[in-house]
DNA sequence: CTAATAAATTGATTTAAATCAATTTTAAGG
DNA sequence: CCTTAAAATTGATTTAAATCAATTTATTAG
């Protein structure tokens, strides 16, 4: 069963599906007849940081991740993107390269808006405009939480604060009250979280000895929310 | 002497002042008549996190902290704006509470929009509006980074990479060849790369012993920026 | 269904950085 | 200029997490 807690993902949410909802009609309209619909196989490239953005994603239908690759090889999970989500249009709007990659960690399918009728879109369209400058100013905050989760947090509590993200993320369509289902590799989980995949490991095995979590394979379900509320130390 | 290096802060720089140059002289015009100026001592607050903006700032002169408190009472600082940079935009385009305090660690002088002003113009000026999807996306590729170095680079790489970008915020003007003068607390440098005070100070005196930097009170000189490139171990 | 391969887990050890504790230096005010 | 409080520095110790090494468990292709 799901419980109700007291914590709200907004502040690691990038709400993008908010910017093509409620658009003006012929706006909508508009967006139907660019977009360019492909799917993904798990594990499929969508874009790769450092390239030139030829337009953007929508995620019509899957799990995208974010990352960037450091210097020695290392991944890193900026972002997991679920249905409804915009990619890559930053990069487009600065006019500079990707700055980071994306992958689906799902079978997939995305939406492509070529370069050109997007800005031809946005051009026309001053409401287009106003809401990808609230979302855009809405991420940069989300990322400000995540330095300062990177900056000051301890794995332990990065964990229970990352697990709470992905219960919503993870969570089925239905509002079914069947426990939710994380399905992530160990490596990606470490990923997000920035740490090595053992120290992850013993961490969620700290949390299944306190019955926080339960696992099945690699599939995690999360028995006492709460918990994780009080171990990521939030405010 | 400064030394011609093969390293650009782009990467890590907001790069607002980009916003308001090359403006529509009518824009430029608005914007001067609805700017108030304000005088901040160093250690002054301009906003603080949590409360909802009135409007937002421009830096004329000095130099702002922009930082975030997490739960243990602990400071991150997550940018520092110099001359010519905006701030306090983003919670008022998201029209969420400022994500983030700011206070002066100069003297500094701040112009005042406020918001209807500031909204009135958004409204009637597309350039605007470009150059701050523009702007805002940039932004997001700069905390990115951030994000990449809190997670995986250690304290000796990150105060590499920081004393390189110091050393292009506290340049002056004049492009005089005296070596460029980092003053800043030691406090605030360690909430920068979010370590211990103590655990700066050690990678310091490592630095001087091999006379990448001289120190003379709190102020650093650097002396060799090609080996702090080499040191930050970025691509 | 089963082998082969990849992923996950556990254990032992090392390492980076935090913390605790003290001392020295610096800056600010009278 | 001197006093004093704050800031910076150094040292000793502890702690969190990474790394190295091995084993067990899943997953997938045939």
């Amino acid at each position: 069963m799901t419980e109700n807690i007291e914590f709200s993902v907004d502040d690691y949410h990038f709400k993008s599906h908010s910017v093509f909802e409620n658009l003006p009609v012929e706006d909508k309209d508009f967006l139907k007849a660019a977009i360019i619909p492909k799917k993904y196989k798990k594990g499929d490239m969508l874009f790769l940081e450092g390239s030139y953005p030829a337009g953007i994603f929508y995620l019509i239908e899957g799990k995208v991740k974010k990352f960037k690759v450091d210097n020695d090889g290392r991944e890193h999970i900026i972002y997991i993107c679920n249905k409804g989500e915009l990619l890559g249009y930053p990069a487009l709007l600065s006019e500079e390269t990707f700055s980071d990659s994306a992958a689906a960690i799902e079978n997939s399918t995305v939406g492509f808006i070529p370069k050109k009728a997007f800005i031809t879109l946005l051009e026309k369209s001053p409401v287009l405009s106003r809401k990808l400058l609230k979302n855009l100013s809405h991420e940069f905050a989300v990322l400000e939480n995540n330095i300062l989760s990177m900056a000051h947090k301890t794995v332990r509590e990065r964990l229970a604060l990352t697990l709470l993200i992905l219960r919503d993320k993870f969570k089925t369509e239905g509002e079914n009250n069947d426990p939710i289902e994380i399905n992530l590799s160990r490596e990606d989980l470490a990923n997000i979280l920035g740490t090595a995949v053992e120290t992850l490991v013993r961490f969620l095995r700290e949390f299944k000895d306190e019955k926080i979590i339960q696992t099945k394979g690699r599939t995690i379900f999360i028995l006492n929310a709460k918990r994780l509320v009080e171990i990521a130390n939030i405010h």
